[in-house]
DNA sequence: TTTATTACTAAGCAAACGCTTAGTTTTTGT
DNA sequence: ACAAAAACTAAGCGTTTGCTTAGTAATAAA
């Protein structure tokens, strides 16, 4: 990452990529401040100075880790890409979402959220930018499965779009808290009048 | 509150009242584990001591500040808890939760919901009960106000109680970022299926 | 084998955290 | 005026935070 090698000396005794997932899967379950570089070093089985290293600060673990996020989410957002049946194909999203973030009988939420929320004002642009450009990517794809609909309109698709991202936004939040049941009545509902 | 006087002495030189709700703000602005002791301090205008002394520890000034909340907001709730308009009623207290947070251009959220976001799994169940405690005085009420509408039946009106709630915390997490007229629309689109 | 270079371990840094305590001031009852 | 009690100020407590650094082990080129 920050190496420059001239001659060859030591070899990392990690796998970068292996590593952050690890690391990711922490920021996931417990949140960006209240993780600790001392658990981050548990949870990567490796020293502080490696962590620094190799991504400079917790900082540049994080955005390290949003971009293994994104690559495990890649499965639900690339089917959702190449969806043809409108919001149908959406709604399939809601659904395919809520088992990706399911860790037993909880739910850790999107990754991605829970940092927005946790995030005040613009206390770390950087990251914010790169979560802001996340969710911008997913309500594009809305856009574009709304746009498969009969008769759709740009203005209205744009509204629609909006709107189901603030149900996908709840939905993190209160998967943490409630059944699956209760959110799949939710999601149902969610789509009758779109 | 943790005072037993024997004897007259010194008075206390700030009302208890009054530094609460100027601690409310500033969690409000900030969520609880970000606001800082020393940050009470200024805002309060008081020393540690006497926030110790007033209110036991960190939590115990946000468990009133949370008291100090509903308070604030019992003008809304109040407003939701005589309309007999059923999803209309419930239509209004989503705008008027909206005014109720508003800061200048930005929004601040529901002080609880933004704590909620924040709590990981129990970590403060004492505070985590007072929350969800809050949030189930407002379903109740959207419950009442759906049974006013002609016809509806107990496990539908629960069904999109449920929902409801789902819409109103995309809400408060994304009225920090959509501007005001996005955010109409939103409430808009939510209540054309129930 | 020597030497340069990198990765490792573990101790330690200043700053900030929630909270306490020593010492002083203000108030009241006698 | 005096003594008791509560509220004030400000310094400081132990712990944890993100991050660094001194010293050692491993590797590859010479």
């Amino acid at each position: 990452m920050y190496r420059r090698l001239v001659t060859m000396a030591r070899k990392k005794q990690y796998n970068e990529q292996e590593v952050i997932e690890k690391a990711t899967a922490l920021f996931w379950r417990n949140g960006y401040e209240a993780t600790t570089v001392r658990m981050l070093e548990k949870e990567m089985g490796i020293n502080q100075f490696s962590i620094y290293s190799s991504f400079g600060n917790k900082q540049g673990v994080f955005l390290e880790s949003i971009s293994a996020y994104k690559k495990q989410i890649s499965c639900i957002t690339n089917k959702l890409k190449a969806s043809k049946n409108g919001k149908e194909g959406i709604k399939q999203y809601f659904y395919d979402f809520l088992e990706f973030a399911k860790e037993g009988s909880k739910n850790k939420g999107c990754l991605v959220t829970n940092t927005v929320n946790e995030m005040k004002d613009v206390s770390d642009p950087i990251i914010m930018e790169k979560l802001v450009d996340f969710a911008s990517t997913i309500r594009q794809l809305f856009i574009a499965n709304l746009l498969q609909e009969e008769g759709s309109k740009e203005g209205e698709v744009q509204r629609k779009a909006n709107y189901l991202m603030n149900c996908l936004l709840g939905l993190s939040v209160s998967s943490k808290v409630y059944d699956q049941r209760k959110l799949n009545d939710t999601i149902e509902i969610s789509f009758l009048n779109i």
